[in-house]
DNA sequence: TGAAATGTTGGGGCG
DNA sequence: ACGCCCCAACATTTC
């Protein structure tokens, strides 16, 4: 140690002694500022990944640590990455003192803990005089530049992304190039092996389908991306709706890694609308402003740091949930004895990922149907999705719950029966998923209670034992959730007034 | 990114 | 041929 910590004070100060690229949520090496800005201090680079598993952070869910695995292991053909556990703070102090780096770069996050972590992490290296630098690396539009002209955070999303494109594209900047072949590296830091780990899932490898529908990494994201706009992106605006078929992107997962940048995906779209590829406008705009969904999302957590664990409304603190939680397990396991839902929970334990469709109804099902608290289901998303994302996950739940920045003046409560016959009117989603309704006809298998008993007995269907009653009568549950509802909404006031707890939140934030 | 209630319209059956 | 009724399909309103 006194041997490394000798040469490393001595090189600290010169302009050969390298410089660290933190890693997180920006696995990439494409469209990437930070690497970018390594390649401007002339330094060599140690490329670094820390997995930081210590009580201030939130735990990665089984299903991101099985991403998370394959997206280092196709990262580290691109860089010489070093790996390392433990506390970030810690671990960038040791690699520092090993290597006599002189300063760390990395790509901004948005998450509360991450921002807290950061900036502690930030104060500290700077009174030390080394180089501390951030870049955006993960949204278009950074939560600071969107204001409106009350000075207050957006809280209705149309209003906040008309703002973001009013900025336009020289805001959001150009694409930056690959710089990584440019760089030297420092090649005998220390480094953990992957496998050690321990990130994939062995007993039981519950994880053992996700790899037939995803290629975390790099290339796997920019092939969907291309695959995606050579042809599903037509007719998009309707077809995304269709949790049986092919038609949206799904590049959540890649995005969250940053294996693919949200500039990225900008610009390869306008360059298809512009070559001819896309043939209407509104297919390409509405794939964009689920980028802005994306957006808003960030910009809400960024905001309101207690999004992902408090209702943004106040007024829902006092909400009173179930506690019949042998309903959660039941929800959690496709059991719940509405198709669609236990199709939408089962996709997403076998697959990892569920269509966006489908995660709104099991969503408004957990919470409106059963009355279970959203952090539930949130908490359950967080470990089962390979696209878990703190700030998507959370301000999607409370849009669902109703507690959020859902601009609908009313209880917006999902018919399960109805979403079923509407998205998925010939039940391929059901049968993929729920094979024991696939000798179901059309006309009973997204209501099976209702079909007479010849029909079950010819499809095999034996309700209460290969598929299970249903946990609630929904127009019961319907009407027991606007009840309930009802006591968390404003009374009658002027609008202005009701507003006020909304302003009175960001204004204390 | 909802659902149900209510309103409107137009075609076909039928006296 | 005409008016009336029914009702499906679609549109609008309401919560």
């Amino acid at each position: 140690m006194s041997v490394l910590a000798a040469s490393a004070s001595s090189a600290q100060g010169s302009a050969s002694a390298p410089i660290i690229f933190w890693f997180r949520q920006d696995l990439r090496v494409n469209d990437h500022a930070g690497l970018v800005a390594v390649r401007a201090l002339g330094r060599p680079l140690i490329p670094l990944y820390i997995l930081d598993e210590s009580k201030d952070m939130r735990p990665l869910g089984g299903a991101s640590k099985w991403w998370l695995h394959h997206s280092l292991s196709s990262l580290s053909r691109d860089v010489p990455l070093v790996l390392r556990c433990g506390p970030a703070a810690e671990v960038l102090n040791d690699v520092i003192q090993e290597t006599g780096a002189a300063g760390v770069l990395w790509s901004r996050c948005y998450e509360p803990d991450a921002i807290r972590r950061d900036k502690v992490i930030r104060d500290a290296l700077s009174a030390r005089g080394l180089i501390v630098d951030s870049r955006n690396s993960a949204v278009l539009f950074e939560p600071p530049a969107v204001n409106n002209k009350a000075g207050t955070p957006y809280m209705v999303y149309t209003p906040f992304w008309k703002a973001c494109l009013a900025l336009g594209e020289s805001h959001i900047g150009a694409i930056q190039p690959k710089v990584t072949h440019e760089l030297k590296y420092v090649n005998n830091v220390r480094s953990e092996k992957l496998d050690d780990w321990k990130l994939l899932p062995t007993k039981p490898n519950w994880a053992a389908a996700f790899g037939q529908r995803f290629a975390p990494g790099e290339k796997g994201a920019h092939s969907l991306l291309q695959s995606f706009l050579d042809g599903p992106i037509n007719g998009y605006k309707e077809a995304r709706n269709v949790p049986g078929s092919r038609t949206t992107s799904r590049l959540s997962p890649h995005l969250h890694w940053g294996e693919i940048s949200p500039r990225q995906i900008w610009y390869a779209t306008r360059a298809a609308l512009r070559a001819g590829k896309i043939k209407q406008q509104k297919d390409a705009d509405h794939y964009l402003s689920e980028l802005g969904w994306r957006e808003f999302s960030y910009y809400l957590l960024f905001h309101f740091p207690t999004l992902p664990t408090e209702p943004l409304n106040p007024k829902f603190a006092a909400f009173p949930w179930s506690t019949d939680y042998s309903m959660l397990k039941r929800w959690q396991k496709g059991q719940t004895g509405y198709p669609i839902v236990d199709a939408a929970m089962r996709e997403l334990w076998q697959t990892g990922w569920m269509h966006n469709r489908t995660r709104m109804v099991a969503a408004s099902f957990l919470v409106k149907d059963l009355l279970l608290p959203w952090q539930m289901g949130e908490e359950w998303f967080w470990d089962t999705l390979i696209d878990a994302d703190a700030a998507n996950n959370a301000a999607s739940w409370q849009w669902v719950s109703g507690c959020g920045h859902d601009a609908a003046p009313y209880i917006r409560i999902f018919n399960p029966v109805l979403q079923g016959e509407k998205f998925d009117p010939d039940g391929t989603y059901i049968r993929q998923f729920v094979p024991e309704l696939a000798a179901m006809p059309n006309q009973w298998i997204h209501h099976p209670w209702d079909a007479p008993s010849s029909v079950l007995r010819a499809a095999g269907v034996e309700l209460g034992g290969n598929y299970p009653h249903r946990l609630v009568k929904h127009d019961v549950a319907q009407k027991r959730a606007v009840a309930t509802y009802e006591s968390m909404r404003p009374q009658s006031q002027p609008a202005a007034q009701r507003k006020l707890p909304f302003k009175a939140l960001s204004a204390a934030k």
